[in-house]
Order: C-alpha cells, then structure tokens, then sequence
DNA sequence: CTGAAAGCGCTTACAG
DNA sequence: CTGAAAGCGCTTACAG
C-alpha cells in the first residue's frame, strides 16, 4: 500500500500497464492499422475482423490514448470553454451543459476564463486554443462578441460555437439565444397586467444581451401602443447594487412606475430591494420583473417573476455542435440546432396594475 | 478570408507552422536532445549553449509541444478539479484561485463535476484523471473525503491535492481550511455580544465541514460555561430552504433564542427570511450569523455577519503545492503551504442581545 | 479489405 | 558537456 510520488513510475508493485494498439494488434493476428481503422470506425474492414477487433478490445479494456492520437492527428481531445461571464451561476451551467453533450465522447473540458478588458487578453486567448491544440472551443457572451477573437479563430482555424443573443457568425458557428424574444415576453406580460407606467433598469450599453432585451421589450411595448421614455430608462451594471440605485431613481418619477423590467435578476432583485426600502409592497405598489431565472430569483421574497433562458441547454448544444464541427471531415456538418427559445416564468413579484 | 472547416488543414494560406526542436536544433547547430536538456532546465549544459539555445527559442517563438512531451513523458499536462459542491461561486472562486496558481506554469484546468451518490462516480472518477493522464488533480469536499477515492489515486499514481476540513491524509496532499477555527469565531462574536440562548443550524451530517464548524462553535460556547442544548439544535441540508424551515423551527422554542448560527451562508439567509416572516427584527430581536462570506452574505438586507473562507486563495494554494508535487523527482517536494484561516466579518445582521 | 514504412514532436537510456 | 538511436502510442500516405 506504499504510494509512489515519483511521476515517472505510474502504475503499482503489479506493473500492470495500460493496453496499447499494439497489444491489441497481437491478440488479433492484424497489424496495428487495421486496429486503427476500427477505432477511427473506418468503413473498409471486413464486418469479421471488425468484431473480433472490437471484441479483444473490450476484453482486454483497451482505449486509444488521446495524447499519442492527438500527436498523429496534430490536434487534441480537448474542448475550451472560454467565458467572461461574471455570473457564477451561468459559468457552472454553462460548464455542465456542456460536459452534458460531451459525454462519452472521451472529450475533456478546458476552461478559460478572462477579461475583454485586459490588455493581454487576445495573446492570452489564441494560447489557449494554439498550445493545447484544442479540438475546438466555445465562446460566452460577452467575449463571443469580440471581433478580435474571431479573427485569432480563422487564423489558427479552431472550430469553434459563438454563443450570442444575436447572429454575429455563420449559423454553423452560432448558438442564438434570442434575448430580444424574451424582452418581448417581460412587456407583454406586463401590459396584459393593465400596466401603463413602466421603468426599465438596462445592463451595461456594451453587452448584446441588454440591448437585445431593451430592444424586446420597447418593441413590444410600442406595438401596444405604449411608450419607454427615456426618464423611465436607467442604466445599470448587471449587478445588485446598481439594481438598488437604478430602481430608487425609478421611483421618484411622477407618475411613479407601477411595475419594472430589470434586465437581469441580480439587477431585479436589487430593484426588490428599493421597493420595500421605499416603503411600498411589491408586487401591490410596483410589480417587477427579471430575467435568467438564476437562483436569486427564487431566493428573495416574493419570488420574481423572470425570463428563463436555458443556459444549461445552451451549453449542451454548443458541445454537440462543436464535437459534430470537429469531427467533421471535409462536407459541412449537418444543419445542427441553432437557438434556444427564452420563456416567462411567472411568480409572485408581478400582479394586476393598480390606480 | 476564406474559413476552412477541414481540421486537418490547420494554418491559413501562409502555412507558417509552429516551429519544432528540430528547428531550434538546426539554427542552434546542436542535437534536439541538447535543446530537450534545455527545455527541462538540466544543468549539464554549457551556459554558453544554453543562452544561444534559448536566444534562438525567443527568436522564433518556439515552444514545445506538450501533446508530444507528455507522450514521452508519460503524463499530461493538464491539471484536474474534482468537484460535488453544488455552489456556484465555491465552484467558480475555486477554479479562479487554481488558474493563478498556474498561470505561466504551461498547465492547464480541466473540470469534473461529479456526484458521490452517483453509481459511477468511482468509475468515472478514474477514467477521469487515466485517460488523459492528468499530471496531477486536486479534490474539494466532500468528494475530498471519500476513501475510495484515495485508494484510486494511489493505485493509479496521480499526483494530488485534497483540500478538507480536517487532516485526511499526509500533509503532503492536504489543504486544510479549519472550519473549527470558524466556528469558534461565530461562537466567541456571539457571547461577547452577551448572547445566551443561541440556536444552530446544521448542514448535513455527512459533511466533514458541517461537523467541524458546529464541533468548533460549541467547544467555545463550553468554554465560556454556555450550552448549546439539543433542542437548539436543527439538521439543514446548506440550502435556502432548510435554513428557513430550521429557523422556523428554532423561532418556537422557549426561551426564543437571540442569535441563530447557520453553518452557511445560505442558510443563514434562509434564517433571516423566517426571522422577518415571524414579524421579528434582526438584528434587535435576533442575531444572524453565516458562514463562507459567499455574495449572498451581503446581498441580503441587513447583510449577514459571517465567516470568511478564502475559497480562491485556497484553491491557488492547491494548486501550487500540486505543481510542486507533480514537477518533484524523488525527494519529497518542500514542506509547502498548509492550511488557511477562516476569519470572522462583522456586518449588520449581529447585535447586542436584548434581555 | 489489409499491412510495412515513415512520421507526429518530444524524451529516455546509453555512449562518448 | 553533447549526440545518435530507439521509443512514447498512435496515424497518414503509399502499396498491394
């Protein structure tokens, strides 16, 4: 039971080492190519020697090492995840997403957190995707909106997934999550309560996603006849406080808001907060509104009613997307999923307007 | 500008690939076995050598390859995270703490979620840190603590960190994050605030974390003549919702208690939910403290006293010593770093009891 | 349908 | 202090 700390010798007293292909080749009387061919699942070996192959395989418990196949194939079995995200909950759905539709596909996940901001950014970026050689990665908003980063993915001819709230790439690159879709479903739902004096508390200016949802839910608002003035606009940073901040300021506008759209629920969860500070009930005296369906959402009282987006669905799909791209040969890989879908999730934080 | 989707075909028209030993060879006028000594730092080199190698190596931007190096080398080098805490930003902050303890070490992160109770998870675990040879992987609780994990660690050679509550292992393998320390801090801020009848909330039982925080908290209220009574005493699961229904609970009891000690900072949020449900003020009618320092501790109005982990110090500790560990020869690598401190964070949800 | 040779980019003994 | 040979475990042309 004595551990071993000396890396070079891996294996225990047993020397019991790993199969190879070579191994393989042996027990089967076949030379080590036609091994390969059945692990590359290459359609010229006779149907025979294909089982017999894949029955020593399984006997033995071989599986091709990924470090030596990635060396022939000058590309590795690793997918990135490169995200700048702040929201720990979306990083850790994302994450799980994708080792969702990674499953048994002997990829592993790499990740990549970073910062547009940092001036080391794209060098820091394109070693990510070049050192490893990464099988492939997928983009988070906002760093999949970074044109720079596009250009260090044609460059090293990555195959990657953008995921975007708006087409940015060709659809097989993309994953679109529609946020003006939901920003649309936040001002229906408000309208249809009676509301007619309507605050809104937007993300940072440089984020797709706010915009996107901005732009829903005036879209919306408009084709019912009602208007977002600009002093009912505040303009806050994804986070709590500044839901906080934006929300307090919303609430002296004369006419006051009777109900407000944050465009995140950190954001409106703050904005919760203000309101009670402010002495008024919610949803009685201002009905609020956010959107991801994060935790928080649930967590303050009354629960907010939110725009759901399926973060870890997205993750998943981008995986499969990525892993059908990378393995790919030559023809483009089938039209693969392509959006997800935003949906209201009604709670307790939104009710009838009041006079 | 044309994309290409053929991985095979990496580089653009330039066909600029990425120089090799054997080019820094050639320009050096030396054996790539000579480069090789270089690149893994072997002191049987003439300086002069090595500073025309490494002069050459800049030039041309070389850098190995580590798919080929860890081919020869046996190992990867790819550094793992197992991992069962659900919260996201332990997840989060413990990824951002090991990526700074490696950055520029040419390693990089790969994930693993997994789950304990999962029939798999033994099984998954091991093709996990095998199959791509991990160089080393580093574990939180509570798959920190599992013992079969150890015993597949040690069959299989992987170099490896567990970070735990409490010594589960040699200290060459641990990060030890006090919990007790924490607890006794919670219970000493409380009695010096003149509390007396105190309640606590528990996480689960089969958490290391959860016992020692309240094995720490109640060895201090001893130590100070005061008893933490049975009926005081409430089991959560660290969730929201156990943390209301538990302080509920704890809210009914004769005499009603001043203070609530939750084992974290969920709960605790849960606690002070039910505290404002049950008409009461906290701090004026209850004290409230928590335990992680984690966002929602003062997202929550008042924000919540608590105890501070340094999730991300701890998880660059982690990966510092795993590095040193992997990168050893024979001799045991230095006595590294050891354990954290948790520290006590007094904000508004803690006051003087009230007779 | 199958195989012998050469190679991916590096390292480990073994010499000198 | 330095190098030629063999090898890590797989794959890609090239033959047949």
């Amino acid at each position: 039971m004595a551990s071993d700390e000396n890396p070079p010798l891996r294996r225990g007293p047993g020397g019991d080492k790993k199969p190879t292909i070579n191994d393989v080749a042996r027990l089967a009387g076949v030379s080590k190519k036609t091994v390969s061919r059945v692990i590359n699942q290459s359609p010229f070996v006779k149907e025979e020697t294909r089982e017999n192959i894949n029955r020593i395989i399984a006997e033995i418990g071989f599986s091709p090492d990924p470090q030596a196949r990635g060396l022939a194939f000058r590309r590795s079995f690793l997918i990135g995840l490169a995200y700048d995200n702040p929201n720990p909950q979306y990083v850790v759905n994302m994450q799980l997403g994708m080792l969702d539709g990674m499953r048994g596909s002997g990829y592993e996940l790499v990740v990549h957190p970073c910062n547009r901001s940092n001036p080391t950014f794209i060098a820091d970026f394109r070693r990510f995707i070049e050192r490893q050689r990464l099988a492939g990665v997928v983009l988070t908003p906002s760093a999949s909106e970074d044109d720079r980063v596009k250009a260090v993915l044609h460059e090293v001819g990555t195959p990657y997934i953008r995921i975007a709230s708006v087409p940015v790439d060709d659809a097989a690159h993309m994953i679109i999550s529609n946020d003006r879709v939901g920003g649309r479903a936040a001002a229906r739902h408000l309208a249809e309560l009676g509301h007619t004096v309507i605050g809104f508390i937007s993300g940072p200016t440089s984020f797709r996603s706010s915009q996107e949802r901005r732009g829903g839910f005036e879209d919306e608002l408009k084709a019912r006849g009602l208007d977002l003035a600009d002093e009912y606009v505040m303009h806050g940073a994804y986070t709590f406080e500044t839901g906080v901040s934006c929300a307090a300021e919303l609430l002296k506008r004369t006419p006051r808001p009777t109900a407000i759209f944050a465009a995140n629920d950190e954001m409106a969860a703050g904005a919760l907060h203000a309101v009670v500070r402010a002495g008024l009930k919610c949803p009685d005296d201002v009905s609020i509104v956010g959107y991801d369906d994060f935790q928080i959402a649930s967590s303050v009282w009354p629960p907010l009613t939110t725009v759901r987006t399926p973060t870890r669905e997205t993750g998943r799909m981008a995986a499969e997307k990525l892993i059908a791209l990378a393995s790919a040969g030559a023809e483009p890989p089938q039209q693969a999923a392509y959006e997800t879908s935003p949906a209201l999730v009604v709670r307790e934080s939104t009710g009838p307007a009041r006079r």
